[in-house]
DNA sequence: CCAGTACCGTACCGTACGGTACGCAGCGGC
DNA sequence: GCCGCTGCGTACCGTACGGTACGGTACTGG
């Protein structure tokens, strides 16, 4: 109940740096040995008591959000320069999403943590399943729209339902790897299958909402 | 060891009827209790015993798989009907495959049985997710790209590489419907807006790789 | 009527794992 | 130096659950 824990913008509490270390080695488990992931085990790689593990996270569940949170926190790089766009900004733009996504989604990392949340969110307390989403699937969605918006605004696109064009690109890029990771496809995309995969998504989602500047 | 087990085409072993009402009761327990599914429960539900369980299935983990291919087996229905093609009836056959397809992964059952798939890819012995995989995404692809194939004959479409194509419709109508619920977003789609999203997805589709028939 | 088989119900075993208790070392403050 | 605090290591507890054993019942074939 210490007074002093750091906090982030958003109210939530930033792990000290010894409790990173342990977060990083929950993640290292998790992609080294598949998600039967055991207290002891944490402890034994981090060099910590269970104890402390208790004290600090509370429970299992407890660690396992803070671990996808911190992970969570990681991600969210990546400029947003506004602006008006011309057409070439405004491919690139996307395509930089683009790859973004595919290189995040085709990570281990992303595929273990979303196993858990997914195996979580069958059990009830599908808080995990919740933060996942809002960390991955949501907060693209958040950073693309606006970028989409600008497009329309700048004569490039042409849309009615902004969250309607977003998934369409969603479903243009993703397509069936993220599913096929999840059920344990072998599929690996080296950077420049993402770059082509990418560049293709973009130029058909461009070939069904671009238009022309008037 | 008896050699009077019925066996179907592929020489799978097809369960007797009783042996079918257990795989329901698992299917049952699992669509009602998330996926904490313990050998007790499926014998109490089934009304019988653990020690037959063991004895027809091996051990938990055939059991689960045995219900996986016996839900599996359930789907395999639709018609094929070949033939030449024109513009309306290709269009059709791509809205039947749509439609059919946002049915069975918006169906809790087939939620929760990939969740469990899911979450057996992560712990090893991985051949769960191959199950779900070759019945779900592999078996529908099985079947569009025959006619997706047809439909180029028949010089209603463009496109060089079939499996590209149709990972492209696959994209188009999943989007991010599978992901979202598998992390346990609300998101019930009524039958209407299925048949909107998959005509959107065809028209698409359609967009991106139809061509007028010379 | 008996033997064999199939299966139900239930008691039981072993173990893995979440969670707790306790002893001990390092360290800052008075 | 002594005290309290934090945190490591480890031993320990309770329980849930996978898997097995066993007794009892119904049915079938001889």
């Amino acid at each position: 109940m210490s007074a002093t824990v750091a906090r982030d913008e958003t109210g939530q509490e930033v792990p000290s740096a010894r409790q990173q270390a342990v977060l990083d080695a929950v993640l290292a488990l998790l992609v080294e040995e598949g998600d039967q992931l055991t207290m002891d085990a944490v402890a034994r790689r981090a060099s910590c008591s269970k104890e402390t593990l208790y004290k600090w996270f509370g429970d299992r569940d407890g660690l396992l959000t803070a671990t996808v949170r911190w992970q969570a926190s990681r991600v969210h790089a990546g400029r947003d320069a506004a602006g008006v766009l011309d057409a070439a900004t405004l491919r690139e733009r996307l395509l930089d999403f683009a790859v973004t996504w595919l290189d995040v989604i085709a990570g281990r990392t992303s595929v273990v943590l979303n196993r858990i949340a997914i195996a979580h969110a069958g059990s009830r307390k599908g808080n995990l399943g919740a933060i996942v989403l809002a960390n991955g699937r949501l907060a693209i969605g958040g950073r693309v729209k606006p970028v989409l918006e600008a497009g329309r605004a700048a004569g490039l696109l042409a849309y009615e339902d902004g969250e309607t064009a977003f998934r369409t690109f969603f479903g243009l890029v993703g397509r069936d790897i993220q599913i096929r990771l999840l059920l344990g496809d072998a599929l690996d995309l080296d950077a420049a299958e993402i770059r082509r995969d990418a560049a293709r998504a973009v130029d058909q989602f461009l070939a069904l909402y671009g238009q022309a500047r008037p």
